[in-house]
DNA sequence: TATGAATGAGGGTTCATTCAT
DNA sequence: TATGAATGAACCCTCATTCAT
């Protein structure tokens, strides 16, 4: 019985966490999918399986909610990226942290967040303030610490590792992010996305490998 | 009689064009500032000093007077497209074209066609994908075409020049575009984006200056 | 022709004030039926024979809109209000005031306002303020003046001329406004409005007139 | 065992009770600061300090717990009416009843049962019916039997007690009353209210006081 | 052609009420 | 009995679009 009181307890807060995830889940399909303007509290309802009123008993209001997705989206868009071993060797790790960069960027869902923020960074610059600073600035950071560490063995030979980082980000969209989110091309296939990233580690290694 | 006619025709359309034109200066402003859902029709009557009635004279809808924009945004930032000679050297040429290029994506003041344009992508894929052809993929293909050019009189060496072309316009963009448009930093300095330009030449001629 | 001009600017004209006048009578209406949290605005555009949007034509929103009744009401209530002749004997200017002061009060309409907008004075201070003093105050005040006149025409013996207006004012209403607007009582009749009014006036002068 | 069960139930009315005291308490203080319309259960439950769902346990709905507090402000106004001694003079009775009226309806602090009761009424007939029965009409009928006691005792001379009785609450509010609901001045000061209850008595007595 | 008053559908949000626990 | 999560109807308001002038 004790048991039971214990599981009811966890069953509700699984419940209003199931809830809760319900409401992010439709939120963020709807969200991504229209942009903040074009989703209407309604259709997110409905995508949620909720009814409207049940949006507001756990986020205050639509721009609350869209807080909530960018955020979540952030922390999981985050912790994609790549952990880098300081004693490992340039190229193999670039090529790792290339595919895993361009899987977050050009994949349904991870370009719709993307493109999502962007889009209204001009009228919430918190919110593509801290998107950026959450996921692109620290996957930059942690590269550009990897490169620093790489100089500092004497493989490297880079003067401006944050730029450097950047760099290697830009070079690995080359064709691929742009007409992605234009919805020139589909989101490239894995062989594209192979090939890219090894054009971008050999000319990033032509430019900054210590001779 | 004959020529009365087809002054007045002239008249007319020219004054047809003039408020056609007038109606899209005052549109683009309020839909590169607001986005397509953020802009109102009513607003943008405002702006450009006409009244709601006669925007639908010129434009079937509110969709129709966007698409025309896009349009005229990128016949406009086509042609800013650097023109290339093909018998110039390579380093010079890139950095001219690459500070024109970053110039015409960071572009200072709000309101920013790629923005706008990459929002409305997913609901409006034809927008999306006309104004990418217009102006990134013509640029890549000019770039693409000089660098043939260069391969070909034995300046430069690459396999891939569309890849070479965009991964240079990539390049240019390391550190600044992302920032910018996600209003983590406001729109980069000229002397910044100098520097990036030159890093950006430098590392493309390592990787591909013919030895 | 010219004539037909001007008189269609005329009924223009007339149309537009016809508009406002037609949602301003819808408006009063159902404001002073029901309050005005209790007013909806699709009832007041049913009852205005406008649609919702329409409202949003002629007034900012809800507030505005219920801001111009009542200033609509104290103007005209402000109007009833008794033109007095300084040189008048007092038992009939007095029983003359009180009758009209009576049926402001006691009237369908009348009493509607005062109920509406007392109700609402709490949450909207400034329309209470303004209709107590563009109607009773003002009718205080103009029934001080007259007094004072024959205070110094030795008619009356009066020492505070406003609270002796006031108190002639509440005499009036004795055993009528009350369970009016407490809907205890139906509006009363003429006599009984007479009846009371005279007994006022009795006690008025029993008191102030100069011996 | 009939001792505990019984005992049971009385704890359980206490409870009962006690849990009922607590809603019309903080209902109370809800609905006669923001009015029937402007209070939500949402407040009146926080307020009570018990669930939205516990409301509904006690009373069928906002109506009725509405109607519940107007009848307990019946009640208790009702109680604050003066208790007349048909044998003390005139003067003193009627300042000292004045006194207590003018407390009642002028009440400092916001929330007004009056102003809630009377803005309601014309939508709620029946609250605003039996209010004014309990409390101003009751008012009334007392101190309408005093006069006809001080009527037969010689004292005063008056045709119409009931409508006497009226007229002398009513002097009472002159000045202070109006501004008051209206918001136009704040609650009269307690030296002001005397001024006015005595002008009031003089009043009163000059046109009643038997010669 | 140009107008702007008028529309009504749909937006975000609140809230009285219900119900499973 | 007491709860509070969930509901859905109704709220105020905006806005793309139409139409008589």
């Amino acid at each position: 019985m004790v048991v039971a009181a214990s599981e009811q307890l966890r069953i509700v807060q699984d419940e209003d966490n199931s809830k809760r995830r319900q409401i992010l889940d439709g939120a963020r399909k709807v969200f991504m999918d229209l942009g903040f303007d074009g989703a209407s509290m309604g259709e997110i309802a409905r995508a949620a399986q909720v009814s409207k009123g049940t949006l507001y008993v756990y986020f205050a209001d639509k721009c609350a909610l869209f807080e909530a997705i960018v955020e979540q989206e952030a922390l999981q868009h985050g912790q994609v990226v790549f952990s880098f071993d300081p004693d490992r060797e340039a190229e193999s790790t670039l090529k790792e942290f290339g595919l895993a960069y361009l899987h977050l960027v050009c994949r349904p869902g991870g370009g719709s967040a993307i493109r999502t923020v962007m889009a209204i960074a001009e009228r919430m610059p918190d919110v593509g303030r801290r998107y950026y600073a959450r996921v692109l600035d620290k996957s930059i950071n942690r590269l550009s610490a990897y490169l620093k560490a790489r100089v500092a063995s004497g493989d490297l030979s880079i003067d401006d590792c944050d730029l450097a980082a950047s760099q290697f980000m830009e070079l690995c969209k080359a064709s691929l992010f742009l007409p992605f989110v234009f919805q020139a091309e589909p989101a490239p296939s894995e062989q594209r996305m192979s090939a890219v990233v090894e054009s971008a580690t050999r000319m990033f290694l032509a430019a900054y490998k210590a001779r």
